[in-house]
DNA sequence: GTCTATACTTGGATAGAC
DNA sequence: GTCTATCCAAGTATAGAC
């Protein structure tokens, strides 16, 4: 406070140390919701797991609910940019499974996606938190269907199966299968569906490009 | 009490005013959960809606937690007893996905599988409860496993995908899909995918038994 | 503007009345 | 055996200190 004067006239120095104080509740807020759920992520819990005084959530997000959807958009963010990411060199389908695969255990190891299940369930309980809740999870799909999009452009699905309705179906697996795996605390049905998958991608592939699909040379 | 003279040295009467309040109880239970979710499932509030005492509830389950366990158990039964009932003339996967859409349109009316989604992601704020319910799910796993083992028989998919692997996909979609549907309040879009897998699994008949699809007599 | 101490409400659980 | 009145812990939120 007394050292720091270079920037004592202007508004920043308030706003950099709000920030970091947000980023903390935030960052709890995310491990509270992974370990506890969204009936356990109370105010006090989470400020005590920051080491911070339950008060300042208030201060800083006007309510519990505010911050836990503080920290659904920065997992969110977080997320999506990794998926940009994973996917921006893919293919064909038989590939987009491998990444698939990929970012899905990272996301079960991490625990992301079981914040967005806690934060949908726990929508119920809570008034008005479900319409936010929706246009956070909203991006995903997005993201869903233009990969879908992308990926079977061409194939013979992609005229028959709408990719809005497919990625639906995919996030919505997603979603279910996170909460299976981390009830029983076991990935391997959901990651054995990964290999099953890839089987079909390529059977998928070969339809697609039967020309092609001959023409191997040792 | 005093008129009942009938059963008064037997010990059959007070269970059975046990039993109807606990069914009070367990029936408040399952509204409860399926509107105000796991977070908003308080002994108060479930009182409340029973038009009875709260401190019965640990009278009766000991916690709130088994109560809710209660409720989890009497939804699977009367669930799984509809299920078993629906799918017993059934014969092709084309008839089985009518009467899974039919199923799931009467679930998510009635919020059975809300139920269910609450208490698994529920079960992380509560210590020991995640077992419980993976034990409470099982059978629903077990009755997808089944039907659709025996739906597929024969067909080329039932070589290469285990059953086993398909029912825990299923039972993850449905409950995704359930999540997804009460969020947004909006069911259409998983109601469009049962559209999509009407195509998917005539597609199936044709190529499990492709000398009876052309002898068509008009 | 930032944070702490405190007020008030709701929740789980039980001692004791009937 | 069944139920109610009551206790204490945990929850949200804010008034006021710095």
């Amino acid at each position: 406070m007394a050292k720091a004067g270079a920037s004592s006239r202007t508004a920043t120095k308030g706003s950099e140390r709000s920030a970091a104080t947000r980023r903390h509740f935030v960052e709890a807020a995310i491990e509270t919701l992974r370990s506890e759920g969204y009936a356990g992520a109370s105010a006090r819990v989470i400020a005590q797991r920051a080491g911070l005084n339950q008060g300042l959530i208030f201060y800083h997000f006007g309510s519990v609910a505010n911050l836990l959807l503080a920290a659904l958009d920065a997992v969110s963010e977080e997320r999506l940019e990794r998926y940009s990411a994973a996917v921006a060199g893919v293919t064909g389908p038989g590939r987009l499974v491998d990444v698939a695969e990929d970012i899905f255990r990272t996301d079960l190891d991490a625990g992301y996606i079981t914040v967005l299940v806690e934060m949908i369930a726990g929508a119920s309980s809570t008034p008005g938190l479900g319409p936010e809740v929706s246009d956070r999870i909203r991006p995903w799909r997005e993201f869903a269907r233009t990969t879908i999009e992308t990926a079977v452009a061409g194939s013979p699905m992609g005229s028959v199966l709408p990719a809005g309705d497919v990625a639906h179906a995919v996030v919505a697996l997603y979603l279910g299968l996170e909460m299976l795996s981390h009830l029983d605390g076991d990935p391997d049905p959901a990651l054995a569906l990964f290999g099953h998958a890839r089987q079909l991608a390529s059977l998928l592939e070969a339809l697609s490009t039967p020309a092609t699909t001959t023409e191997e040379s040792p």
